[in-house]
DNA sequence: CATGAAACTTTCTGTTT
DNA sequence: AAACAGAAAGTTTCATG
């Protein structure tokens, strides 16, 4: 049988469920992650209230929770539908021998792309992008064809959207 | 040479920049809604000196933008690596003949997976994963194979990384 | 759309455990 | 080191013009 925990041990035990380099995360970290992911608006009250802590302590994680990086910005989520945007693409390109630099200087300078995920395996970006119709599509595509291979796909739906919260639960180490 | 505009014509003329359905943006939205897209917490006075308006009128639009759905909600955005997660990864899916609907619900039932896209073309669904390492990796990717072909790439790096607001200016009709 | 007053929230200070 | 309570400063909201 192991030996009964001090109070401070036990109280050390339940608050930091998780430990990382140089910060810990527990539960109350958590739910503040999971209540300003869904609502990064929520105020410092009604936060304090959901997680059961004062609002200063609460303002204190939060400022924490900045400067460690876990919590990088707050972002307003706009609808590109409703600026007129009616296709969303994903692109897949390759780029030729010795045309990488200029396709991801093609990728950065197109507007209309507003993510962009170099991978590993065959297909070396993938880009998403936002145009009003399919003339801006092909004009999108165009800037970035000249330097390797393309293959674009029409978004018709969306599954899962943005669940970035679902994480928070699973966090481990 | 043409006729002078009345004043209320020019004030509709300089406004209404943009036209949809339902709703009308002019520059003012469209600078309020890049403001918040990089900072969704920007207060209501700070924004109202960088547009140009008095706080009321700011919250006005901004009621109005949320109303009529251009501003869906505000998101704290999280990093998955402080969480833990090292891997991002491209999961790549086409369900078998008759699979479609256990592969989506494969696919939703799978916290891990943070966003789906179903596309046009070959590939059906190109989802967004994050996870703690291979073997997580692995136990995410098992969950989809049973119900289709998949292939999965590992993130390495996003040349261009949730740039929204580019497309703020470019909205037209 | 702007001004000014009231209500609320955030932040700061000091204090406690 | 972390949390709390109260006071001061700022912001949002609501009335009115």
């Amino acid at each position: 049988m192991s030996k009964p925990l001090l109070v401070s041990e036990q109280q050390a035990e339940a608050s930091k469920d998780h430990r990382f380099g140089k910060f810990s995360l527990d539960r109350i970290d958590a739910a503040i992650l999971r209540e300003l992911s869904k609502d990064a608006r929520l105020p410092r009250a009604e936060l304090s209230r959901r997680v059961g802590l004062s609002t200063p302590s609460v303002a204190d994680r939060v400022r924490r929770l900045e400067d460690v990086g876990v919590i990088r910005g707050y972002h307003a989520d706009i609808d590109p539908a409703c600026l007129g945007y009616g296709l969303a693409l994903l692109i897949r390109a390759r780029p030729l021998p010795g045309q990488m630099q200029n396709m991801i200087e093609a990728i950065r300078s197109t507007p209309q792309i507003v993510s962009c995920d170099r991978v590993s395996g065959e297909d070396c970006f993938v880009a998403r992008a936002h145009v009003h119709d399919v003339i801006e599509m092909e004009a999108v595509i165009d800037r970035i064809v000249p330097f390797g291979a393309t293959n674009s796909s029409v978004v018709q739906s969306s599954p899962v959207e943005n669940r970035i919260e679902q994480l928070i639960s699973l966090a481990r180490k």
